[in-house]
DNA sequence: CTGAAAGCGCTTACAG
DNA sequence: CTGAAAGCGCTTACAG
């Protein structure tokens, strides 16, 4: 590799075709403006030689590059899979190219790679994760480039975004626990803005309801598997022993209940569990996990949407989309 | 967004620092080449004018892109997470930009990206799916990009192969149940190439312990954890019920234990499981899982070495990389 | 429906 | 250490 001979241009297939290279541009670009017969010609040219055309050079000459930056902190069993996955494939179809960026939990790998979201003059960038830094916040609203915040609902939305209320899944978990009869919640949350949001909730909805202040425990991202079992050993010993234990993901909900079994404690007779995110495991688990599902496929799909309306052109009428969530009852509360 | 003034230009810089578009662009790519007291200029000028250089206009002229390609075939809970993971945090500390390829178990898609990456000049791709299409495998030799195929080690190398052998892998394991002692093994294989490259390595090894030909069963990718419950259930009902059973993936394994704990049936002790893949939960699930473990951030740090060693000019002594992989015992088998 | 030509924003020999 | 200028491979008004 790396020592063939140059390869072909527009040029080459243009002369092949007897045409200008304008035409063979708009022969990939607006076929509509040229004729069947000359369209037949270029495209054997196209056949013959091989022809990719370099959208580097064209993305220049055009200034639309027709790549989107995805920008999301991790992807190992991440609970954005989904929305990456739904984005990824929609935009394929479009005939966008997805840079997928990996941003980690701190700010200044997705500075970087801002910068080469916009060094590369992509068409838009879309965050998984929350970006706090108001420095970049401005420094991104001042860029030609569309910018889609998705699985929340900030207050100033960069641009546009595309998520749920995380204070609302707090609140509904707190009612479900409490409709349930569930008298000492024990919260594992997670650290982060969004899971704080989602303890706000919780807490207030649960003082509304009568309640007095739950046993808590903060656990640090990444998160791990372990953490959960730990927290189960530690939910036994504490003074008020827990009946539910609420768990700021799947993962710790996993964790707990083979914990829970391992020590001959039985969900959800002896303690209940909560989740957050419904991955696959979480439905298949005996018990089954009780769980809020976030449909994050829909996310991802009705960024591309919003995303097509303005390359069209089209005034949005809102800056943000509410896809709403799901508290999904199972065995194991 | 989309109706700012124009972004900022090398050609405004060099105004305001009072410089030549050369020196600042030497000032970005060969820093060594300014004097001390006119990149002092520049440094300033950049930040007055908040400039972000054109990696589109600068990809064009220079003919290198710092752009690669990693395609793989999905990310929700993939096996190549890790690899993915190491590789965009090596070429990220490198200023490479990942375009990341969602390809699918399909052809279409993945000679779609091939274009796409082409198209963008890539400086390399890496695939962690296999590409089997012999016409894309000569398509792609025949272009000026290096081409990385990791997770296995394929006997005609598009280029560079960074893997393991999956038949060693099935013997390995054959030799594992043979030594435990284990005397009907049902194999849960998974389809795919490599899956099956597994398999025979397993029939061969297990045959040439002198055993008998093991029951066996196909599972359908993408994989569902219903489908390790399903197997379960038909194992218990075969003529002769399996004492082992050996899963395609951990993910199946899993789904094997819970099934089996449901129904009451003791895991190692009435029937012992083994999986492949070695994921997260893998060791933490009770029982533990005994599986193989492939040193998947590894393959993805060796990768972008070799990929270094082709940027710098180096001569490869070798085509094909071989990381190895290691059998893990743990309680469930 | 097609072509000649200018221009997109950089990089890089070449000369000094 | 720095600058003038050509060139990277396309796209796109403009004219016909």
């Amino acid at each position: 590799m790396g020592k063939q001979k140059r390869p072909p241009r527009l040029n080459d297939v243009a002369a092949r075709a007897g045409v200008s290279t304008a035409t063979v541009s708009r022969f990939f670009n607006n076929p509509e403006m040229v004729a069947p017969a000359t369209a037949e010609r270029i495209r054997e040219a196209v056949a013959a030689t091989s022809y990719i055309p370099n959208l580097v050079a064209g993305g220049l000459a055009s200034n639309r590059t027709k790549l989107v930056a995805a920008l999301v902190p991790e992807i190992a069993q991440s609970i954005f899979n989904d929305t990456i996955q739904a984005m990824i494939d929609e935009l394929s179809d479009d005939g966008y190219t997805v840079m997928l960026g990996l941003t980690g939990y701190g700010d200044d790998r997705m500075l970087k790679l801002i910068d080469a979201a916009i060094g590369r003059r992509s068409d838009a960038i879309i965050l998984t994760g929350l970006l706090t830094n108001p420095d970049v916040r401005n420094r991104l609203r001042a860029q030609p480039v569309t910018v889609i915040e998705t699985w929340g609902l900030p207050p100033d939305p960069i641009d546009i975004a595309v998520g749920f209320s995380h204070r609302a899944v707090g609140e509904a978990i707190a009612q479900y626990v409490h409709r349930r009869g569930f008298k000492r919640p024990f919260l594992l949350t997670v650290e982060g803005t969004r899971a704080q949001m989602r303890h706000a909730g919780f807490i207030e909805a649960w003082r509304k309801a009568g309640h007095g202040k739950p046993t808590e425990e903060r656990i640090p991202v990444p998160m791990h598997f372990s953490q959960g079992r730990d927290a189960f050993r530690r939910s036994r010993s504490l003074a008020k022993r827990p009946d539910v234990i609420v768990c700021g993901s799947d993962l710790l909900a996993q964790a707990v209940i083979i914990e829970a079994q391992a020590a001959g404690c039985r969900v959800p007779d002896e303690l209940a569990v909560i989740g957050f995110g419904n991955v696959e495991l979480s439905a298949e688990m005996r018990p089954s996990i009780t769980t809020v599902s976030i449909d994050g496929a829909r996310i991802g799909r009705m960024a591309v949407s919003v995303l097509r309306r303005r390359a069209a052109g089209e005034a949005l009428e809102s800056h943000n989309f509410d896809v709403g969530f799901t508290l999904i009852p199972r065995e194991s509360a």
